[in-house]
This record gives structure tokens, sequence and C-alpha cells, in this order.
DNA sequence: TAAAAAATTTAGACTAATCTAAAAAAATAA
DNA sequence: TTATTTTTTTAGATTAGTCTAAATTTTTTA
């Protein structure tokens, strides 16, 4: 089938593309940690593979087949990082560095069994929705808490940042995905805010409430 | 760590050598699909790092540090051998292959997770011993049924073909791991084999026989 | 709109893993 | 023990993926 490497930037334009439909040179360098000379390499691959659609200088998008590629890989992702959490009781900060090692392991019958033997889940444990074996999934508005207003609440239903510090942060302030919270102020000074969160009240910094997905 | 080639290196010449200690080049090359003159580069990486012993012409056997690394991939193949045959129904004919590919998955945590997750399993699909944590696994001696004389029996606790074909075959005459068995009748003509298992009486070639283990 | 800066591609080199063909060493046979 | 066969190694190429440095194109700034 695809290499690793070949995989890896496909996940890689998908992510980078959700928002235009495009991805520089340059932005999958950096999300690849490699240098933009060797992406201009494989994008030709990729592009004589008819995965993507590349014009020299002008950055790329998937193919229906490239984004097809990707999304395979991406369920793959969050349904073995659901196995990790779930089963075998890692912490969410520790699965995502496991499932990008995981994800390319190639059976699909493989991956479609273990979503059955978990119950076919709608999402992985950082709440982004995990593909089914079509390749859909639901894409349901999330609201960052720092878009919110005072009195206003919701569920925390996902994650912007998927860093281990911020998510063992969350871990130590109780707010995890699933947890019902109501924001009760809103700093003038720093734009912090004040949750409410079970019988607590937790006090958090402007960039943390952005990075904090709720759905209302 | 190692590379996935480096890893398949030492899990084959580990193979070989079980035996006599010592596997030759060409033994590699065959078991690996691959070329001689490959296995020479190889073989001389693998010495550079002090993973193997290894004497031009005179073949190869592991140090103390390549049987740690090989032993470690043994355990994660039969570990997910486990995992696929018990957890998720795969028969046991379909998951050498598959396991071929998980074993690479580096994580020993993961691994030993998954250890304490299915219970700490002693014995793959195949009755092969799964290797703990620290490399240790039981080797009791088994017989071949070939070996055995007419009214002795004992449970089938191995194979030693693998292949599909073989293990398919098994299956559809009710000869899997942990029946008990009892030789009733050896054919002079041919040296093929009467069995008793269960209720039914089955007959199988010498070559068969040759290729199922016992515990008496 | 011309100059400067930034982004991207090209040129040329490197490593890991593989191959074929040829050379060398070891094992076997006459 | 010499000749033949088999096994193993060496020599020289190839492919995927990466890199640095230089050239080119696009974008921004003045
Ligand atoms: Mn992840
Ligand atoms: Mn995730
Ligand atoms: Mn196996
Ligand atoms: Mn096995």
């Amino acid at each position: 089938m695809n290499t690793l490497a070949e995989e890896n930037y496909l996940k890689a334009i998908y992510h980078l593309a959700v928002n235009d439909g495009n991805a520089s040179t340059n932005q999958i360098a950096s999300s690849l940690n490699t240098k933009a000379s060797s992406v201009t390499d494989m994008l030709k691959k990729l592009a004589d593979k008819s995965l993507i659609n590349y014009i020299p200088y002008q950055g790329v998008s998937l193919t229906p087949s490239g984004e097809k590629i990707a999304i395979g890989i991406i369920r793959k992702h969050r349904l073995w990082e659901y196995f990790l959490v779930e089963k075998l009781n890692f912490k969410w900060d520790q699965v995502h560095d496991l499932a990008e090692e995981m994800e390319h392991i190639s059976s699909e019958e493989l991956i479609d069994r273990l979503d059955k033997f978990m119950g076919y889940p709608k999402h992985d444990p950082h709440g982004d929705p995990i593909p089914d074996c079509h390749g859909r999934f639901d894409t349901h508005e999330l609201k960052p808490v720092s878009a919110v207003t005072v009195n206003e609440g919701g569920t925390i239903s996902g994650v912007r940042d998927h860093s281990s510090s911020f998510l063992q942060y969350l871990d130590k302030k109780q707010l995890t995905i699933g947890c019902k919270i109501m924001i009760t102020d809103i700093i003038e000074y720093d734009h912090s805010v004040v949750v409410q969160t079970g019988n607590k009240e937790v006090h958090i910094s402007r960039e943390a409430a952005n990075n904090i997905l709720i759905a209302l």
C-alpha cells in the first residue's frame, strides 16, 4: 500500500487543510518536523499517485482518494487511543505518541474488529470524533470557553491543545471530557475565567479557556 | 532503538539458532526471503552494535543483548496473537501475519499493560510459550504424535507447522490446542496414525502426526 | 513598481536496505 | 589431494527518504 512516510504526509495535509482546504509546503514541513525541500520531494511523489492536487508554489489539497486514506489513518489513531485509555488504563495525556505508531498497522479487518470490540465508540479520549468504517463522523460545532458569556455553560467536549502538559493541567483542575461546567465570572483585567465544575469553582487563564471546547 | 529490519534479523537468528546455537548466512536469507549478500551487510551492522557474534564464513550467534531484544519481539508477537484470538475473535490461522507487523510497536509499557489486561497468558494460540516481562518462559518438552506408541496419548500443546493450511486442516479434524487425544492405531504401510479425540476417531498422515505436539 | 524578504523548488549528497554479478573461501567429491 | 560445488563475501547499483546550500518564484514593503 502506502509507506509510513506517505501516510504521515497525507494525515498532516488533512489536518492542515481542514480550514482553508489548502496546505503550504512550510506548514507541512513544520508539522512533520522536516525540511521544506523534503516536503517538495514527497509532494511530487504523492501527486504522481494522484493522492494530492499539487501546483508548484501554490500549496496542495487532498484528492478524494488521498482524503480517504487520511481519514482511515485518523480512524485508526483515535480507535487505538480509545483502546489504550479504556482497556489498558493509560491516561489521556499518555496515548498520542503510542497511537502515532499504532495508526500504521495496516489491516482494515483488525481495526474494524477492534471498533466492534469496544462498542463502536464515537469519540476518542480527547473528544475528537472517530470516523466509522465508511469514513463518516460527526462534526458538531463546539465553542471555546473563552467565547462563552457569564452564566452560560455546557459540557466539556473537546480540547484544542493536545499537549501532555495541558491535559495534565486539566486533570488537576478536574476539567475533563464530559464534565458539565458553568462560567460564573470573567475577569476584565486579563480575560481569565472563573468556572463552576461540580461543587468546585476553578480559575483558568484566557489561554486555557481558549483551548477548552464545550457543547452548549 | 533498532530498525524494523534489525529486529526481524535478530528474531530470525534467534529461531534458527534455537537448536545448535548458530545460524548461517543462507539460512537467514531464506527465512527472511532475502539474498545472502543483503544478509552479510546486515550481519556487519548487527556485529558493530554488539548484538551478534559474527565470524565471516562461520555463521552467527546472538549476544546476550541481541537475545534479549529477540525475546522481547517474540513476547510482543505472541501477546498480540493472543489478543487477536481471545479479544477480537480471529481464528488461529489468521493472526501470524498481523502479529508480524504488531510485534514492532515499540512501547514496553504498552505490552506490559496488554499482558496484564489479558491476565498474563502463558501460551499463544499455537501453544508457543509467551516470555514474561523479564524474558522468562517455560520450555517443557513436547512430543510429536509421530513419536508416540499405540494406546499412549496426551494433550495437544503445540504445532511445528504454523501455516494457515495446516492450522485450518487441524480445525476441521477438531485437533486443536488443549484437546486430549489417544493414539489407537499406527498403519504399518504408510505410518499414518489413527487418533481418538473426544468421541471421534480421525486418521492423519505421518507428516501431520509429525507436526502435532503433545504433552503426555 | 522596483527592491527586499519570504517561500518554494532544484541540485547534489547521504544513509538504510536492498539487489545482481563477480570474486573468494570452505566444503565435498573424485 | 586436487578439482568441483556450495557458501559467503565484495563490488557496484538502486530506491526511499532525508539533508544543506543554491537558485527561483512569489509576496510584501517602501
Ligand atoms: Mn492523538
Ligand atoms: Mn486524540
Ligand atoms: Mn506467529
Ligand atoms: Mn504463534
